[in-house]
DNA sequence: CTGTTAGCGCGTTCAC
DNA sequence: GTGAACGCGCTAACAG
């Protein structure tokens, strides 16, 4: 049953013996055929092998069934997180997945977009950048829905519309608890600020606590690193040897805080009283730690659900909904800050 | 510059007072157009904000110049940094990836794939799943390069190229080193058998190297459980007050360990001693807890670039590489099993 | 309910 | 170096 070239419909349609538009009108399920004639080019369809050219049915119908996901990284579960709710949705409703990684630091971002909206996605989610310029300006024309996720400030200004949260808010809320526990040495560690804008919005929000708290920051702990848990580690052992009598650190990042709290059980540092260990994320470590770490509780997951549902809201022609979501995010109180335990 | 509708290859052509094949050209970068006319047609591709329509040059070429790629979730990972060393080789070469997931426990695989099919992806990647019957029929006559990764042994009969490792000798492997040990009572922790090819292989791993030692199946200590932390923690439990003096705990997946390890932490069973802790993946975590989890080590990364290469390899039409690669594993034994220390 | 006629936007021959 | 013609495989109008 293997034809020597692929088959094509009008090859279906002849061997059903109807026109060629039946054979489409089957595949699309469209009501308006008889149960008889449908059956008839199904067995067609089986006995071929036919596979529908969607390329072809794209470019006649200008809809390609495709939707376009811009992610930093897909190896970060940050991201992957949100990414596989996206995908949950779309597979649901038959929508295909064009998968894109900035790359981190980001790389080429514009090329990829630009790319992307060559292949005609019917929607695009664009996860923690902000495109500018000549790309910005493609998007806009490009008469697709765009739903931009991750920061919210820094999503200010979106191209269409915006699920996010606040990393200034999440990071101040809690730095402000670290202060409300008694710490007054509070380091802070991150990711580069210059190029990843979360982590930025993350360091701003911890300097914008102190100020207000009338405490001058001090340089020498606000560190930058590469992601792992080592790194979390190393972070540690920097911090403690510049500033002994340092009393709590903020890692933007649960991996960092798990990796530099697995170190001081090692130290014999006991976590909260003799250092507080703060991170950032609520990844799935920070409940099983011994001491369990407080984090910030980002919702990723419905991220991603209520990017892709409002997506898809527009794609079928719904009403335009709030164009800036805001999903905010909860502070969590667990061990490893909780100075003042009953 | 916003057209009110948007600009086509035609508009491009005659603002540079050209034939669209020029256009085409400059676009695809024949060396055959002169400088001058090239950058008239620059010039007026900007102006227009004129974004090509690859789904056109797709049909009339019959390469999209798009990967498909199926794994079972992307949210977990094990899968997602496999992806992303793909995605990674992909992007440096210009190719797209279309993603897709069969979900866990496994969907509707074969409609997935059919579906993946239809866009005439210019080659696939499948990992984790092996298709069979109708599915495996159309993959084989759709006429693009596959390479199937994950489990060797699932793989023995692959519908093209394979690139994976033994399950089935690493669990093998681990239990073996675990009965050097001294350990003799030890329970295994694996994921739904029914439904994962993977998990079973390494169930049968653990159980061939207990009867090739002369040592009957615990049947009460083999458990299925779900993913996460706090299902390793659970499993630990149960297996201790089935079997009080279980000597070792082989869970083939690090952050079930992991969770076990903290609960073994808490309680002040002492790992190795008290009760040995193995593991599987070489997750990051395994690294750094106290003790250190012993794993077998798995180049998910490796395999996701092997397949990539491989991938490209014979879509640039060069010469079949070995269908089938075998990436290996490697025993890292750490702290949580060693009780034989120095 | 079924069939006919036109394109969708671009790549690819060929001539010039 | 450039241009005109045709076709990729399918869907969208219309008729009947």
């Amino acid at each position: 049953m293997k034809p020597k070239s692929r088959a094509r419909m009008v090859d279906v349609a002849e061997r059903a013996n109807v026109a060629l538009v039946t054979v489409s009108r089957v595949l699309n399920e469209s009501p308006a055929v008889s149960p008889a004639t449908r059956e008839k080019v199904l067995a067609a369809i089986e006995e071929l092998g036919y596979v529908p050219n969607l390329v072809a049915g794209s470019l006649a119908s200008s809809q390609t069934g495709m939707i376009a996901i811009v992610v930093p990284t897909i190896g970060n579960p940050v991201f992957s997180e949100t990414v596989e709710a996206m995908s949950n949705i779309f597979r649901s409703v038959g929508f295909e997945i064009l998968l894109g990684t900035t790359g981190e630091p980001p790389g080429d971002e514009s090329r990829l977009i630009e790319n992307f909206l060559a292949r005609r996605p019917d929607g695009m989610l664009i996860h923690g950048s902000n495109p500018t310029g000549r790309t910005r300006r493609l998007l806009a024309s490009a008469n697709i829905p765009i739903v931009q996720s991750g920061d919210l400030e820094e999503h200010a200004d979106p191209v269409d519309m915006v699920v996010a949260y606040s990393n200034f808010r999440g990071a101040k809320a809690m730095t402000e608890h670290l202060l409300e526990m008694g710490c007054r040495k509070i380091a802070f560690v991150g990711r580069q600020f210059t190029w990843n804008d979360r982590s930025f919005a993350r360091q701003r929000g911890y300097r914008a606590a102190l100020t207000e708290h009338g405490l001058a920051v001090d340089e020498s702990i606000v560190l930058e690193c590469d992601l792992g848990f080592t790194e979390g580690t190393k972070a540690l052992l920097k911090i403690k040897s510049r500033t002994p009598d340092v009393d709590a650190i903020f890692f933007a990042g649960d991996v960092w805080a798990a990796g530099a709290l697995f170190e001081c059980v090692r130290q014999g540092l006991s976590v909260p009283e003799d250092i507080a260990i703060a991170g950032f994320d609520d990844h799935a470590i920070a409940g099983v730690t011994a001491p369990r770490l407080s984090t910030i509780r980002v919702p990723r997951y419905e991220i991603g659900e209520r990017a892709a549902q409002m997506l898809l809201q527009r794609i079928s022609g719904g009403q335009t909904e709030d164009a800036v979501v805001d999903v905010g995010f909860e502070l969590v109180v667990r061990d490893s800050t909780n100075r003042k335990k009953r």
